[in-house]
DNA sequence: TGTCCGATATCCT
DNA sequence: GGATATCGGACAT
């Protein structure tokens, strides 16, 4: 199967239904020239104003999280606790704030650029985690709002034809959100690739 | 203008 | 397992 980057339509779909076949996909950043990225797998889904975990409950809009709305494709990037920046993509359709966040990626590309951005070694703990993979690949607030389906686009998902069977998909409870109550943060919206030994311990 | 706190990572024991 | 670093946005004052 040939290479190609995932069109606007890949966006359009249903966020829970993006959230899974972005699992087996490839974020890549070119940075510097170098291709740096890797293989995703595992995510977690923002559904719109009714969900209570979501930055926009309530359809509240804000400067930060006005990215949210934009329509599928676009990166939502933000910053938590101080200093961890968390990645984002926004799916549906303009002015409905639903979003996919990237939560742990298999490096494969550019590994060692990764690891000198990380200043560690251990691939395990290279980009096991949301924060994490930002490091490593190198994104942060200057990111906000990107268009990855652009043409010539510095940051993009690739389909190299990795088949991600829905038996090999695990899903469970989002993480970290507990301040939604128990309906909204048991809703089973994070999805990973099972026995994946990138992902996040949570 | 001030206070509060998070969609985490890391270091310590 | 637990503490805590560190900061900008949100909202109250």
């Amino acid at each position: 199967m040939k290479v190609h980057r995932l069109p606007r339509e890949f966006f359009l779909q249903s966020t829970l239904k993006v959230s899974q076949l972005l699992l087996g996909k490839f974020l890549i950043h070119e940075y510097r020239g170098q291709k740096i990225g890797g293989m995703i797998v595992e995510t977690e889904a923002y559904i719109g104003p009714e969900d209570r975990a979501s930055h926009a409950f309530g359809g509240k809009q804000t400067p930060r999280n006005l990215a949210e709305y934009l329509v599928g494709g676009h990166v939502y990037i933000y910053l938590v606790y101080g200093m961890h920046w968390q990645l984002n993509f926004s799916t549906s359709f303009h002015g409905r704030p639903e979003c996919v966040l990237i939560r742990a990626l298999e490096p494969t590309d550019g590994t060692f650029v990764m690891q000198r951005l990380r200043r560690i070694k251990d691939i395990r703990n290279l980009t096991s985690g949301p924060g994490k993979l930002c490091q490593a690949l190198k994104l942060d607030k200057s990111y906000y709002g990107y268009d990855l389906c652009q043409k010539n686009s510095k940051l993009y998902l690739e389909d190299r034809g990795v088949k991600t069977p829905k038996k090999q998909i695990a899903s469970g409870p989002r993480i970290g959100i507990d301040y939604a109550g128990p309906h909204w943060s048991k809703k089973p919206w994070r999805f990973w690739i099972k026995n994946n030994p990138y992902i996040s311990k949570g």
